[in-house]
DNA sequence: CCGCATCCGGGGCGATACTG
DNA sequence: CAGTATCGCCCCGGATGCGG
């Protein structure tokens, strides 16, 4: 839901931990629930694609109610723990809405520096950026917990870039992001 | 949260199969977590109440949503799954919403005859009211299939019947129920 | 590589008994 | 009623292998 098709390997990646058998057996269940399809890709990169049917899709808002409340709770990742940059892009995408004209259709991208996000404590940073293209309106690099503060309202630029939070492109985006989003961490 | 604050005893009910040190371990987490607080009940009743803190409650769009899409399937409980009459109080309630005039801002109530929902396919049959009240609106009795098919739009009142649901008291609230509700079971 | 199947070891969890 | 203690199973994480 958050990548939308995904191969096996990919689905794999996303779910640090999982062992192999327990992920095809999962799949296996999805899809004769009938929330998961699979789909041959086109022949030039010939594998198979796993991806939500619609009775899946209408997961969305529990997806994004749990991210709206957890979502901020990304921020204290301990060092043991896991991180993908993409899994605030729930989060995220509702503090970005109607700030602009002309929005296109594509889902917002939330990416990560190659090879770096594993470890988010170690030196992971992580990128941030929308639109779905190669040419985000605005890059945020810094540690999860920074990102993650700013998006969710909890600091603000002026707090977080002392703190070691770059921002590169359009700042405009930024300061049009809520900065009272609803805390729900209890 | 579907019967606010709650003994342990009552949430190890609610909770089929959970074993109790499990239970106390859980409750542990989500209390220091933030989620659950405990509480000393007046002198009367002399016991541990738990109860959600504001951090808890505000998981609540995160359940309406996942009662939103899968409270349809709690009819095809199979015989040996178990089932509670008050998990329906979720997907119920946005069913009954702007159904009359003057609502109180007491919850809508699901309960279950005495003894005799422990299993739905072997008589066990269901009540829900609401108005949290002695004097509930209506009176559904009938098994879990009927009952959620009727509330959640799939079976109209003229299919149920015959199929053995019994009305009993003000039909006209049923009559409000939406017929045509969003179904998400893929 | 990608999509698994198989095997192994640890521990989370269900069930039961017991206690203040 | 609100737990604690113990046992046993099986689920799951980790590693390896294997056909396409």
């Amino acid at each position: 839901m958050l990548q939308g098709p995904c191969r096996y390997t990919d689905l794999g990646h996303g779910l640090p931990g999982i062992a192999t058998n327990l992920l095809a057996e999962r799949l296996r269940q999805l899809e004769e629930a009938g929330v998961v399809s699979r789909e041959a890709a086109p022949p030039p990169v010939a594998t198979t694609l796993f991806k939500l049917t619609a009775g899946g899709e209408a997961l969305l808002p529990v997806l994004r109610e749990l991210g709206r409340w957890g979502g901020p709770l990304l921020g204290d990742a301990q060092p043991d723990e896991s991180f993908r940059s993409y899994w605030m892009a729930l989060p995220v995408r509702p503090l970005l809405r109607g700030s602009g004209a002309g929005r296109p259709t594509g889902p917002d991208r939330v990416a990560h520096r190659r090879g770096a996000a594993h470890d988010p404590h170690r030196g992971g940073r992580i990128r941030a950026h929308r639109g779905g293209s190669e040419r985000p309106d605005a890059v945020l690099t810094g540690s999860p917990k920074l990102v993650v503060g700013l998006l969710s309202g909890h600091l603000g630029l002026a707090e977080a870039r002392p703190l070691g939070l770059r921002v590169d492109g359009d700042i405009e985006v930024l300061t049009r992001v809520r900065t009272t989003s609803a805390t729900a961490e209890g």
